[in-house]
DNA sequence: GTATTTGTCAATACACTGTATCGGATGAGG
DNA sequence: CCTCATCCGATACAGTGTATTGACAAATAC
């Protein structure tokens, strides 16, 4: 009977002939199901009971806490990231890169658990493990540099596809388009102008270009990817 | 009597002789003192009003949502952090960095809300005011890079502060010290490498230099800027 | 100065949340 | 078939954000 404090060590409950079985990867897809159309805030314990035709208390059994079932889904989601690849050091970590951010656009909720605390689940350890090895196939073996490489990427990405989707939901609220965005919170901008407090951000509104989002990201990364290559031992 | 949906062009309510007078500051205030002191689960509207000896839906003729408090305490947060300043544009940026990460360690709470949704208050708007400002007088007027780089700094460093964050928290919670969270877990982890498929992870973790949380940050914040001077029209 | 409107505040209430407790049903072992 | 341990679900509790309501007080109208 372990009991380990950490969910990765407890060993997942036998099986029980009941009219709806339960299991934890059948819970963590439905919490997923439900956090998918429906944002994190769906995701209760009586919810994800609910589309299991069980009562909330049986989940008790398969996780401690609902910050567990968190912790699981977040693993779910990062198993199902494509492992990096590449030939070069920078083409891998573009993957690393573009295998998170589709991953977070289809699952807009995992931005909000990203960066929240140390994940260290299965898929987690797979996915560094994969990370660092595909690294040093490239021939990049000095690990204190790959170290900070990757530490410096995760925080960008993190970063980028936070606000990437705080955008996302921004605009979805206050209608569909842009267009409509600027209709909620144009007027307040403008009179915040006419104030006559914010001329260089009055002017950067107007003249600058505003990239799209899958630009500024691939942006972003670009100057990433330049500076650590700058740094790197020739 | 404007009732728009934006708390900025919404004007406080007039003050009222009362045995604990409210205002918008005063409530912010609380609430900032609370979340500081407990973390953000702490700040419960009950919990806000309770501090200021007042019943719960007193608030409600402040504040429409907790939501919207949630926006007045970035704000006020905002505020609080240093105007950036300095001689060239890559210390200016570095004056970006530093200023929102030490206003971070002062109130943790304050990562859990970077970059969850668009903030457009007026201590923001003066914020980006003054590095747009600070920026093109270093001689960097080239309005698409400023942006493009500004955009790419605020993203590394909302990554980056929820990172430290995270993990200091996950100290703070197993224990006080690094050596106590090795012990909590080590052997979890060293279980896993035992298994033999992380074999790159394992020697990473031993032989690899681990460093503080500053170093990191600084370390990152220097690939960043050394990739956009690389792009800099020369 | 009185009557009426207006607006504020506290109490109550509702629909939720995560989780502790515990009695009863239901499985396996003898 | 009985016993016993186990698991489940109901109930319960303390908490959440917020809608509603009804009383009271201040400002306005006459």
């Amino acid at each position: 009977m372990t009991d380990s404090p950490l969910i990765w060590e407890r060993p997942e409950p036998a099986e029980r002939s009941t009219p709806s079985p339960l299991s934890r990867a059948r819970i963590v897809r439905a919490a997923i199901v439900l956090a998918d159309s429906a944002g994190l805030d769906a995701v209760s314990l009586r919810k994800v009971a609910g589309a299991l035709d069980a009562g909330p208390m049986r989940l008790y059994r398969y996780v401690d806490t609902k910050d567990e079932l968190l912790t699981l889904m977040v693993d779910a989601i990062v198993a199902e990231i494509p492992a990096p690849a590449g030939p070069t050091w920078d083409a891998v970590l573009r993957s690393i890169a573009t295998g998170l951010r589709d991953t977070v656009l289809r699952h807009p909720w995992f931005a909000d658990l990203l960066g929240g605390r140390p994940y260290v689940g299965p898929a987690t350890l797979a996915r560094g493990e994969a990370a660092l090895s595909a690294l040093r196939a490239t021939g990049l073996d000095d690990l204190d540099t790959i170290t900070s490489a990757l530490a410096t990427l995760d925080a960008y990405l993190i970063g980028a596809v936070r606000k990437e989707i705080a955008e996302h939901r921004a605009q979805e609220e206050t209608g569909l388009d842009q267009r409509q965005w600027q209709h909620a919170n144009g007027p307040y901008l403008t009179r915040m102008f006419a104030t006559g407090r914010y001329p260089a951000l009055e002017e950067w509104v107007h003249d600058a270009r505003h990239l799209k989002a899958a630009e500024a990201f691939e942006l972003g990364l670009g100057y990433l990817l330049a500076g650590i290559a700058s740094s790197l031992p020739r």
